[in-house]
DNA sequence: TGACATAACAGTCATTTGTCTGGTTCATTG
DNA sequence: CAATGAACCAGACAAATGACTGTTATGTCA
């Protein structure tokens, strides 16, 4: 009349895996929806088990709300969903920020909430195996070092480039013989952020 | 005695990116949540809100479900975890698909579950912008079309070429003057899937 | 065998949350 | 002004969900 036993780490497994995959896809479960998807006949089966699982850390739970169980923050990467822009002009950053063209997940220790996503444009950055159409995670930030490829303003749109300094001066390479190297008026460059990483869909 | 009067399609704008960035941090609100983060003295109010943002089909939202509001499903898709493997040998696919040496989020339309990640080695790529140490998204499949690029077995070891069908014959082509092209024995070739995204971490 | 621990079950209560019906305030306008 | 509609408020009810206490089966092992 009872649901078959079974092994409690193995069944732990699946449950993690369930209540994950749910939290990843945004719709927390409930502890009742918990107990439906693996057959309990008790409530207090699933929540049982959801006490372990936070017990060993795997969860966190918020008291008393609905759907409270969430990833912890720190141990594993979380997924965070990172505004896409198409285009940005000068000073619009923020406000394409709020009205972005999508999102995209990002894996990120990153506990603030500047990062941001960008379709790049030509074929400046070819030989550093960026290429047009390519998504770059941006880390929002005002400067960056020797050698980093940034994201910066050049007349009113946002290009990416390698940030090269000599002499005291900032020059934004690009990395491919056809173009040229820009020397911007230091009181005008306007640093958006650093590239993290490079996507390209196929 | 009552909250200063707005006008409505600004606050509307409001309320729905409030409970976007909710949704997107994994997060529903709950309808008096919001009414709490505006400062109404009655749920009512945030629910008006709620009902107009879905009547615009800014919003969806499971009826008496708790935290039911999502955003709507159009062209963004779920993010699902997909494992991530070092080196695969031949055969050994599905065993080292369930020791992985990590997941990997992806956004994808696929409903099976047939995506993995595998770390790229060694330069045949380049030109191609697939370079070491990039991650590269595979959809499984036993067959590929001409010039699409592939994870195929090679002296027992995954690598990553642009397939190529040329009189009947089959060739995997790196994309690097410095290698070589593979012809394989139709009868030994082994394609384990095909790539559809490029990842490098900067 | 009997003590013990584990996994599952039963039932109840409390809180959170969604739903509903209607009322109040206030600017606009014919 | 009276009518109207928009924005907000009040309160109650119901459903979903979390929290709690205790019980029953089943395997292990001294």
């Amino acid at each position: 009349m009872t649901q078959e036993r079974q092994s409690s780490t193995e069944r732990k497994r699946q449950i993690f895996r369930f209540v994950r995959d749910r939290l990843l896809a945004g719709e927390p479960p409930s502890i009742r929806e918990v107990q439906q998807a693996f057959g309990f006949r008790a409530v207090q089966s699933a929540r049982d088990y959801l006490e372990a699982l936070v017990a060993d850390g795997m969860l966190e739970k918020a008291q008393g709300k609905a759907r409270g169980y969430r990833l912890p923050e720190g141990g594993e990467w979380p997924t965070r969903m990172v505004p896409l822009l198409g285009a940005v002009q000068a000073g619009q950053l923020s406000t394409a920020i709020e009205d972005p063209d999508g999102f995209v997940a990002v894996q990120s220790n990153n506990q603030r909430n500047d990062l941001f996503a960008l379709k790049v444009r030509g074929e400046s950055m070819r030989d550093a195996a960026i290429l047009p159409d390519d998504v770059v995670i941006v880390q929002r930030q005002q400067s960056a070092n020797h050698g980093e490829i940034v994201v910066a303003m050049v007349d009113d749109e946002a290009t990416v480039k390698r940030l090269w300094r000599h002499d005291g001066r900032i020059e934004l390479r690009p990395e491919n013989p056809a173009f040229s190297p820009i020397v911007p008026d230091p009181e005008q460059l306007q640093i958006l952020g650093k590239v993290i990483e490079v996507r390209r869909s196929l």
